[in-house]
DNA sequence: GCCATGGCTAGTA
DNA sequence: GCCATGGCTAGTA
């Protein structure tokens, strides 16, 4: 596996419960900021495999971007179990919800 | 060529 | 709603 590949895992199993991140933002703190559609395929391709928590990744404006009604309600629902509750629009309010990982974090122990 | 993005523009009210 | 972006994979030679 690729050293950003491992990277974008580390992060995302760095999520704690009842908060999320944007795919973007993980790409950023991978090392590279233009790199949110590959979050998108690793999520979509390795979320199962790694013990992945998936349901914690929105994109940059809050809202659920999984594609079939079956996905986007679970995602929703993993959500709200966790207290994250989504706005009328089924946005989620970043300012209160968004993880920000300190910079040591998911480095080497 | 894939992909569950993101940022900008045009068009409507 | 359009389209540039980018790390990775599958498929071919």
């Amino acid at each position: 596996m690729q050293p950003f590949t491992e990277r974008v895992i580390a992060i995302i199993k760095g999520i704690p419960p009842g908060s999320v991140m944007t795919y973007g933002q993980i790409a950023a703190c991978a090392g590279s900021p233009r790199a949110a559609r590959q979050v998108v395929r690793i999520l979509h391709s390795m979320s199962g495999k790694h013990d992945l928590p998936w349901h914690r990744v929105v994109n940059s404006k809050g809202e659920i971007a999984i594609q079939g009604e079956e996905g986007r309600y679970t995602q929703q629902l993993l959500l709200q179990e966790e207290g994250v509750e989504p706005s009328l629009g089924r946005i989620i309010d970043l300012e209160s919800f968004q993880h920000h990982p300190a910079p040591e974090s998911g480095k080497a122990e």
